[in-house]
DNA sequence: TTGAAAGCGCTAACAG
DNA sequence: CTGTTAGCGCTTTCAA
């Protein structure tokens, strides 16, 4: 006696369990008691019979009637990396404190995928969107935009005055860690850069210009290498400049994936860190610290990216208009360990 | 002149603008045209209409009448941790390439936040649900593989017939990393385990006796302390340990969070890893091959978890039936590297 | 080959 | 204080 797909109750069957019409017990259980002075005898009975019944209201038909689906969509280029997890995760916790529920997609780091994608969390009436965009294209996000769904881009932005963003400071903190190296002495610094012209990866590189030029040093563009923000490009790109460039004394590796695939080259390459190699990364993680040479870096404060993004989504949804500020920024942390030697 | 909230066009229009009804319509788009045989140039001039106002049909309205709302839930304890992270972007990719959208969710650790979260999702009609349990309670997860709505249990098991369930074999992991202790000499092993009552952590003990019993060593369960998979946990059991039992010669973390917190135990009691003491982790890590003693690990294969469980979703759904094997045991792999030393 | 109409489950305007 | 009715946007009988 086995008991089968029980369709689910619909509030029709707590109405006729409670004697009453269907305006009635919808509005008994909606809390509109008091606003249509609906008698508590009334009341009561309807909210016993929908406990008795366990119903649970269905919320498809509800945001179709009402139009509104308490839905947000989120995409990602990979939802596996913890970077991008940490910002998923205090979106979600927002969306769970606002009885919003999340839709999270994963882009594969695909600009086509993720305009895909974004088509698709639109046709389920999505009140909010979350996109930590590829970078390549972005006219399906100003056309959003300018649809007035509410919208926040975070990590990799674009300069258009009605795109909400929010993004680390980049800059900033690719510029105290330039600065750091060449005050430590170095002048032949690699750079393994990542994704090019993403917009985190293109602040960085200004923010290592900046640097140098503050100290009125030239630098060599040569000394840029890398593709990606994965391990395998920071691998190849930290081989070939060490290869190329044998003088170079320190890397500067764009994200902690780079770091790594830096790490196995020098260790190919026989460069011990830092004795033989300074490497400062972007992006601190919590095994920096135990590494053979505990890592110095910039530290991206992930869940405050996340969670300034989900408080601006909810203020667009609340008030109907965009912030302010379009652009937020975001602190970094230099995180100084043992990575860098001095020389010189 | 800015063009404001404009509603999105509906299935209605289209049919207007192609002088068909609203019926025709709809077949022409759904690929139903064959079926009704619908002229050609009908089903061409519906295609085009739709294609001139951009329309994109309502999943909404489309799900509420179909019932299906092609959409999965999923449950995590922690977004951020990289493990779940890695399972929901395999089950994310798998609903995407079946059309389907996932649904998900943050529990946070707790289990009140769980079942809360779980009648959330059955409340959106999800078509599927995968949970990776806190843990500690199951009779809303049993209730709902009694209605038979499909799910499947990820990391975090029960015991029971009709649960399906995937894990990593965490009894054979435990096994093989105690018994590459014991055969190196180690004889008196700290274990740091994670959240007691837990099916990999109680598995994974009987492992390690598994492995003592083999060998005819006898097991002193007063060498087992922690209390969760967490940084914390790991340190505060490592620095018990290694205090009241200074004889101690290897420690075997049931997470690599753990593993972490005991090497800042060690560092801060002065025992350097490997030489004053060997340590295992369970759960391998990228950055696991670059410590200061690289870390020997029991790697579970995630993506290979998060893939068989969202197939197991998929293949539910098909076929409205449970598969035949309910228990899925996903083999883990013993990475030797440099953290364990030979003594004795 | 096409259309009219019912209805998925809910909310809200209108009517008592 | 409560009920009747329309309708959100779509799919799918039933009818022609």
């Amino acid at each position: 006696m086995s008991k089968s797909t029980s369709k689910p109750i619909t509030l029709k069957q707590v109405a006729a369990a409670a004697g009453v019409s269907l305006s009635t017990a919808s509005r008994a259980l909606s809390g509109k008691a008091e606003a249509y002075r609906i008698s508590s005898t009334t009341e009561k009975s309807v909210r016993d019979a929908a406990k008795k019944l366990q119903f649970s209201p269905s919320l498809l038909a509800r945001s179709l009637r009402s139009q509104r689906t308490k839905l947000w969509g989120i995409v990602l280029p990979n939802i596996a990396n913890p970077f991008f997890a940490a910002i998923a995760r205090e979106i979600a916790l927002t969306a769970e404190e606002n009885a919003f529920s999340v839709l999270i997609t994963d882009s594969q780091e695909n600009s086509e995928t993720e305009v895909h994608l974004v088509e698709q969390l639109l046709a389920r009436q999505i009140e909010g969107l979350i996109v930590c965009p590829v970078g390549i294209r972005n006219q399906h996000l100003t056309k959003i935009a300018k649809q007035k769904l509410p919208l926040v881009l975070v990590d990799r932005g674009f300069d258009h005055k009605d795109l909400v963003t929010v993004t680390s400071d980049h800059r900033a903190g690719a510029r105290a860690a330039t600065k750091l190296l060449l005050e430590s002495g170095h002048r032949t610094i690699g750079i393994l850069q990542g994704l090019p012209d993403t917009l985190p990866n293109t602040e960085r590189l200004v923010g290592v210009r900046e640097a140098f030029a503050l100290q009125n040093i030239a630098f060599d563009p040569a000394l840029i290498a890398g593709n990606h923000f994965d391990e395998t490009s920071g691998y190849q790109a930290a081989g070939k400049l060490l290869s190329e460039y044998p003088e170079i004394t320190a890397l500067f590796a764009f994200s902690n994936q780079n770091a790594l695939g830096a790490l196995r080259a020098a260790g190919e390459l026989g460069r011990k860190i830092p004795d033989d190699l300074s490497l400062i990364a972007f992006d601190d993680h919590p095994f920096a610290a135990y590494l053979a040479a505990p890592l110095t870096s910039v530290n991206q404060d992930v869940s405050q990216l996340g969670r300034v993004a989900a408080r601006l989504l909810m203020g667009q949804i609340k008030t109907g208009a965009l912030p302010e500020e379009r652009q937020h920024r975001i602190p970094v942390q230099l995180m100084i360990r043992a990575s860098i030697m001095k020389i010189g």
